[in-house]
RNA sequence: GGCGGCAUAGCCAAGUGGGAAGGCAGUGGUCUGCAAAACCACUAUUCCCCGGUUCGAAUCCGGGUGCCGCCUCCA
């Protein structure tokens, strides 16, 4: 089954060709640990949570990594005012982010590596840079040299000179679009040893020398937030491809913000909805069947009303599966030869990961299996039509294996009675509460 | 200023040359002891506006309007 995907790079689709076939590198920006998680970073999470799911039910091997930048100006501040250590703070806020995605039925990255556990190898690859005349030092500080790259700003369709415009000279810089790949260390602030002095990495150096420690100098698909687009993976690019002759990532894939009354949830805009509170009145299912009701590409809009409908669709498919439970029980082994709504939904899911999409099919296959188990109880199980029986297999298959959306075995009964009245009630007060 | 995105029913949202998916909400009906669930029917002669190309456009081209993002930390 063929799959397309968005290129940013060439901001086309293109067909997913890997380096090895039947394997898939990937590697996700995760978030910076300085607060809880909110909305925006549930969506990259599930959304690419969905694609390497649909990737292993095709049958590639998959090699996941998302990281976890631990050490920002962000910690640092945060640490400072609450008089922690960083690592503990750090800590801290890991824990509550693994805790959203394990409640939210992200299955873990093959590996999540953490900044200050790559320092080494940031700094062997800011030596590599400076020895290529890629990076220079000024004081404590290293810097990348932009102009030393010739395709920089291909990612984000900028020129060096319009990117120059917007950039205050700063001391010991060449050039004001250059960035730091090394910072050198304030006092009282954390800081590592280097043949620059002490100091800390820059930003965009982690997933340069991250990357390519454990998914190698060239992989297939690099995502994150359209927000990184530049700078970040614009840097990222730049150092990488600049030590090692060729674009880190083939594909790059970006998904769209979560928006919220018109405005991007950001924490500095102080809009953001706390992850935890958000789980706190919907079902996680029902998150994530928001989170896939858009296009990933697209921004998206978060609503009471579309939290509503994403509760009701988890209904109506909740309410399916435990009425088809009984049937696949009995119709013995199902879920190894995959139908003809497995087709269409992969059809769908080659569009770019069209998850309205392969959703679209997967409702329209529960009316049509509904169709025919009428009102009984067991009807599917009995009917002769073989075609419901694979639909139904289809759609188990979709839910639980793809989609990551299934009941709780411990589960008998969609108590949906429970699910109107939350709906009413608790929403108003508690959704839309301000990050901490 | 530079670069980019979006505009489809009451609402959410697919569809990028030839049947306007799917969901939510609503109305009527079937079923049911009553409900619920489920199903059926109805709910966009038309896709922001104007022009063009085409036998044919939501879809391509030109122009316009509106909203938004990135260019500073950001998923």
């Amino acid at each position: 089954m063929g799959i397309h995907v968005y290129n940013t790079l060439t901001r086309k689709e293109e067909p997913l060709e890997l380096i090895s076939p039947g394997k898939v590198s990937i590697y996700v920006c995760g978030p910076t640990v300085y607060d809880d998680p909110h909305l925006g970073h549930a969506r990259p999470a599930v959304v690419f949570d969905v694609i390497t799911r649909y990737l292993k039910a095709q049958g590639h091997a998959v090699t996941y990594v998302r990281n976890l930048t631990d050490i920002d100006d962000k910690i640092i501040e945060k640490a400072r005012q609450q008089n922690r250590d960083f690592k503990t703070l750090g800590g801290h806020y890991a824990n509550r982010y693994h805790e959203a995605m394990r409640r939210l039925n992200v299955a873990a990255p093959d590996a999540e590596p953490k900044a200050t556990d790559h320092i080494l190898h940031m700094r062997d690859f800011i030596s590599k840079l400076i020895q290529r005349d890629h990076a220079y030092q000024s004081r404590g500080n290293v810097y990348f040299a932009v102009e030393s790259f010739k395709n920089y700003g291909r990612l984000s369709r900028r020129t060096v000179p319009s990117i120059s415009s917007n950039f205050s000279v700063e001391q010991g810089k060449r050039h004001p679009a250059d960035f730091a790949l090394w910072k050198e260390a304030k006092p009282e602030e954390p800081s590592w040893a280097s043949p620059w002095g002490s100091g800390r990495p820059g930003w965009h150096i982690e997933c340069s020398a991250m990357s390519s420690r454990l998914l190698g100098e060239n992989y297939d698909i690099h995502g994150g937030g359209a927000d990184l687009v530049f700078p970040h993976h614009e840097n990222e690019i730049a150092q990488s491809e600049s030590l090692f002759g060729k674009t880190p990532a083939n594909y790059w894939m970006h998904n769209g913000l979560v928006y919220i009354a018109g405005e991007k949830m950001s924490k500095s805009l102080g809009n953001a909805l706390n992850l935890h509170g958000l789980l706190e009145i919907h079902r996680p299912e029902a998150l994530r069947l928001f989170l896939l009701t858009k296009h990933y590409r697209h921004p998206m809009e978060v609503t009471h009303p579309a939290l509503h409908e994403a509760s009701a669709r988890l209904s109506k498919l909740y309410r399916f599966l435990f009425r088809s439970a009984w049937s696949d029980a009995e119709s013995g082994e199902l879920g190894i030869n995959r139908g003809a709504l497995w087709t269409r939904f992969c059809n769908a899911m080659g569009k770019d990961f069209n998850f309205p999409m392969a959703l679209s099919v997967l409702f329209e296959g529960i009316r049509q299996v509904n169709l025919v188990s009428g009102n009984s109880r067991d009807a599917v199980g009995a009917d002769p039509a073989c075609r419901a029986i694979s639909l139904v297999s289809d759609i188990f298959f979709i839910c639980r294996d793809v989609l990551g959306i299934a009941p709780e075995p411990s589960m008998d009964a969609w108590p949906y009675e429970t699910e109107t009245k939350l709906s009413d009630g608790k929403l108003q007060t508690a959704t839309f509460r301000r990050a901490s």
